[in-house]
DNA sequence: CTGTTAGCGCTTTCAG
DNA sequence: CTGAAAGCGCTAACAG
């Protein structure tokens, strides 16, 4: 079957410790010996089989990544930098899609793969804020977005109420005094929405403009359709709008789409500013001015945050804010 | 320390191996005796420690899956429906990102992770078709893509060139007479770009239409940005042009681009249609036509075909090509 | 239907 | 600097 250390260490002349020594690098090994040894594994094309060596260690070198869903534009580019920032680390990566679903939620975080993982980076959408009860679990776990505060757990977020008070102050800077929001959650305490209006609604305070009910529009999922709908419900109320902050990119380009088909110019009637700046904002008709939250900077700081809680890190919760820039493009310039 | 089978097995009164056999779900055991270690387990909080089992059974439970990057949408959206595919078998899913760089696919198919993946869906980008030999791996491998033929591995392709000539019969269907084409890869002699401009010309031979080298936009990496820049140089080259033939999403979304900032009328001046059928694609000003690969079919098909092989499948190495549609939308509408 | 034994391949003592 | 022995937690094989 598959060449194993013992092979190895027959075929060299040395004892399997002494193997595990090269293999583990480490450093007191005859350079004679070592070489020996290498010489062995290269001609048998030896591996180190990671199952037993994550059975003696208790550390398989993987950890866990839960997202809503890679179709999801920003979870795909936060993926994306988390592998690469990871793998600076030696470690891999297990991706689980929870599709916002609480159910599914509680099942990644208490799920047997657990044991498989050394630690988990968790985007939680479902779960409520005062159920920070639930994260208390027996493994290092890192937390990414804004629904769970004060939990028992690290916790990286993006500055959603600064982020949105700048996107709006930009609108309003361009001359915008009707300034509508997308993506409202209402009856909801806590999360991204909640944030990202308050900013909005210090923005327009700080403007001395007026906070219009009639300017918010609700829109459960953020998805391109939900911002279309969102945007077609909300010109249908004949509201009179001169701008539109969208809480992530995805409601602004399926608003975008809306304005499109009903023929609003935009900026020229509507100026709209999005949130996340992912990739395909730069690519929209026209490309969408949005607030860029810092992902490389976030996926950094929590793979660096867990790997530190792997280690065996016992300080008490940490919360780190990323920073934040307005992108500026012609969806708003005027 | 953690609890293992032993201390459920001194709680319920029964050997491990009666837990080991409550656990895998081993049918012949008394309800009772059953009942008495899951009770035994929920008390303790027990979990399999799944790198003992799969010492102990040669098999993780993990597949590989290595893309170019999950910022592509396209493959953002393949690397979900393949989580969710694979879940429904047992499997997670371990994500490798090659950046469609040589070196970094060689190591992906080498890498001593292999291990600890019970088999890999791999995406190759810059391996030669010549290079098959480097496919010689010694587990479970299934291809995606197209780049590579008469392998030795499993492959699910999708139908590049039957889905390009149906996509250039599209916009010949819609009046279209200078039809181009963006995304040709000079000087190779495999792969999509190969195959979709064979069937591109092959749609403008069944129209009586004249291939014209003019017409056909080179652009290396199928990205947004390319996109834009091959439809710009093809703009400026003076070409007439009445459609163009994208030969991926991101590629037409960057033309797109350019065609609104040159205030083209699409589709009235330049119908465009894509490949891929992205989510975007439903969402871009105007919304692109495009052609749906039957995505869902290959992360099924592909994660069969896995399956089969780490079930010790033997037969040779199967190709199969996924169904496809032309999804119409008003970028082509005329 | 359930218990005993052995060993998956590695690393960690502990000696030398 | 290297070797021998033990054992991580589990399941396969074999008894009973």
């Amino acid at each position: 079957m598959a060449v194993t250390m013992r092979h190895v260490a027959e075929r060299a002349g040395v004892s399997v410790k002494t193997v595990s020594n090269v293999v583990t690098g480490y450093p007191h090994v005859r350079p004679q010996t070592r070489e020996r040894v290498e010489r062995a594994i290269a001609e048998l094309g030896y591996q180190v089989n990671l199952s037993a060596r994550s059975l003696r260690q208790g550390r398989t070198g993987i950890i866990g990544l839960a997202l809503p869903e890679l179709s999801l534009p920003y979870f795909a580019e936060l993926a994306d930098s988390v592998i690469r920032v990871a793998e600076q680390h030696g470690l891999v990566v297990l991706i689980e899609q929870t599709g916002a679903d609480r159910a599914r939620e509680l099942e990644v975080l208490h799920s047997e793969r657990r044991r498989l993982t050394d630690g988990l980076l968790f985007s939680p959408l479902a779960l409520e804020p005062d159920e920070t009860a639930l994260l208390e679990v027996g493994y290092p776990l890192v937390l990414l977005g804004e629904r769970i505060f004060d939990g028992p757990a690290d916790h990286v977020t993006m500055a959603n109420v600064e982020g949105a008070r700048a996107a709006t102050t930009h609108l309003v800077e361009r001359g915008c005094r009707r300034i509508a929001v997308l993506g409202a959650h209402e009856g909801e305490r806590m999360g991204s929405a909640v944030l990202r209006l308050e900013g909005y609604r210090a923005a327009l305070a700080d403007a001395g403009l007026p906070f219009d009910p009639a300017l918010v529009g609700p829109a459960g999922a953020w998805h391109r359709s939900t911002g279309a709908e969102a945007m077609a419900r909300l010109l249908d109320t004949g509201a009179d709008v001169d701008g539109v902050f969208a809480m992530n990119d995805a409601l602004a380009l399926g608003a975008l789409h809306t304005l499109h088909l009903r023929r609003v110019a935009v900026p020229q009637e509507i100026a709209v500013i999005g949130f996340d700046d992912v990739d395909d904002a730069r690519y929209s008709q026209p490309p969408l001015s949005s607030v860029s939250p810092g992902r490389e900077q976030i996926a950094r700081t929590a793979v660096q945050l867990l790997v530190e809680r792997i280690a065996g890190s016992v300080v008490a919760p940490r919360r780190v804010v990323a920073d934040f820039e307005v992108a500026a493009r012609e969806s708003t310039a005027r």
